[in-house]
DNA sequence: GCCCTACCTTTGAGTTTCCTCAGAATCGCG
DNA sequence: CGCGATTCTGAGGAAACTCAAAGGTAGGGC
């Protein structure tokens, strides 16, 4: 019964992800992040826990810290790979850690974030890993990743935003505050989701930056165009297709 | 996992929420709105009462309160999640909490709602939060939540109200007022159970705010077409449908 | 018909929220 | 090291929101 569920649930399921890191508060607030995807996670906070985890909740991906009390974040994949090698990995590690190390990571089909990171930026990792990944899931098409709202459009592989075909420059938070707003349009985003999706997650600062990033990208976006982007007062802010 | 499964069975059941408050008349109050509401829901006063209650009642999500006599609302969580990680978390927190570390929990799955709060609020981010997770199992069917009475629709998520297709500007109160209304359809609410529910719930004011914005959506609502909101002399107000 | 009560609306003050404009710190790059 | 681009902080001001008070209006009992 229950596997007979679950294979029927296999074709629409959501991605599921495994979080392990030692510091309990992180592995929540990133698994809280993943499940605002739509996607399914659950955490570990040792090698141990991490390795029987991964054979009893057999995700898809797992995001990994290098440093763990008890094993090498390098050992855990390993062991883990023993079993279902098709397992992608994301590292989290220092940002003084050794670099080259880590790009030979990268160039294997996985990847890593330095910390602190942003939220948003774990979820674009995986993102692309999974979809990278050999298991096509049923009704994905590998469509080059643009998003589109109204005649604005945002090419993510190609880091390259239009509107009506005239290309538009934007600085690096400023795309991917634009990004975040595309990836949920019609939306009303509250200033304090925004700080702590697109910004580090132990960003300290004001909620004011947010404010003041709208307003750079609407002079850059709305610019004499019809206006995409909304306040909507005491709520946050919204993108979608400009009014007709 | 088991349990997770058996939930996807579970769609047509009512929602059961966990509320956890050392204050018990708290607790009550919350309760019954959520009971208002057609969910169910049960208290408990400390976090070991918490855990133990939501190993057996199985709730869907847990209102906790941060501040707990015996353990802190974190820990609470964790331990809650450690045998089931679908369990959606809303946080009470004082006003003063420390923003940033509690604005990661509200960018991902889970949420908070800051003292005082008017119940309506609570029953909003339980919606959204249930929903959410919902949505996670059931796939990617991003069906928006509206709510409709006649040719008005309230969308939730975009925040946007419209009446027969045209787009209605409104306050955050007015919304909050609207949106109780129109939850309600077809039902008279009195005063003070709008007051209570859509203001805070140690709101000092009169009662007399409630006659002023329902004036004020009127305006912005009925303006010149036929009536939707009613006054019921001595009762209360109701909103249904426009007569033909 | 008259009066009392309950309700509606206008007005204005106090507050909150938001936008914009500098300018300071920081980063990347030659 | 120096330059430009980027990111962030702070202050001022404008707009919007909330709410209370006061006067106006409609219903219902007598």
């Amino acid at each position: 019964m229950t596997a007979m569920l679950a294979n029927i649930a296999n074709q629409t399921e959501p991605w599921r992800f495994l979080v392990v890191d030692d510091e309990p508060d992180l592995v929540e607030v990133v698994c809280g992040a993943l499940r605002h995807e739509g996607w399914d996670a659950v955490g570990a906070h040792d090698g141990r826990e991490a390795v029987s985890a991964a054979a009893t909740y057999q995700p898809d991906a797992v995001v990994l810290d290098m440093m763990l009390p008890d094993m090498d974040g390098m050992e855990v994949m390993r062991r883990i790979h023993t079993s279902r090698p098709e397992v992608r990995v994301l590292f989290l590690t220092a940002r003084d850690a050794v670099e080259d190390r880590i790009a030979g990571i990268a160039a294997g089909g996985d990847d890593y974030v330095a910390k602190p990171f942003s939220l948003d930026e774990v979820v674009v990792r995986l993102r692309s890993l999974v979809r990278r990944s050999a298991r096509g899931r049923a009704g994905r098409v590998a469509s080059p990743d643009c998003l589109v709202v109204g005649d604005l459009v945002l090419d993510e592989a190609a880091r390259e935003v239009t509107r009506g075909g005239e290309p538009i420059e934007l600085s690096p938070k400023e795309f991917a505050l634009l990004w975040f707003l595309m990836r949920h349009p019609r939306q009303v985003l509250s200033k304090s989701q925004i700080l702590s999706e697109v910004w580090s997650y132990d960003y300290g600062g004001q909620a004011h930056v947010v404010e003041l990033y709208i307003s750079y990208l609407r002079k850059k976006i709305d610019a004499g165009r019809p206006a995409m982007i909304h306040t909507v007062r005491g709520a946050g802010y919204v993108i979608k297709a400009a009014a007709p």
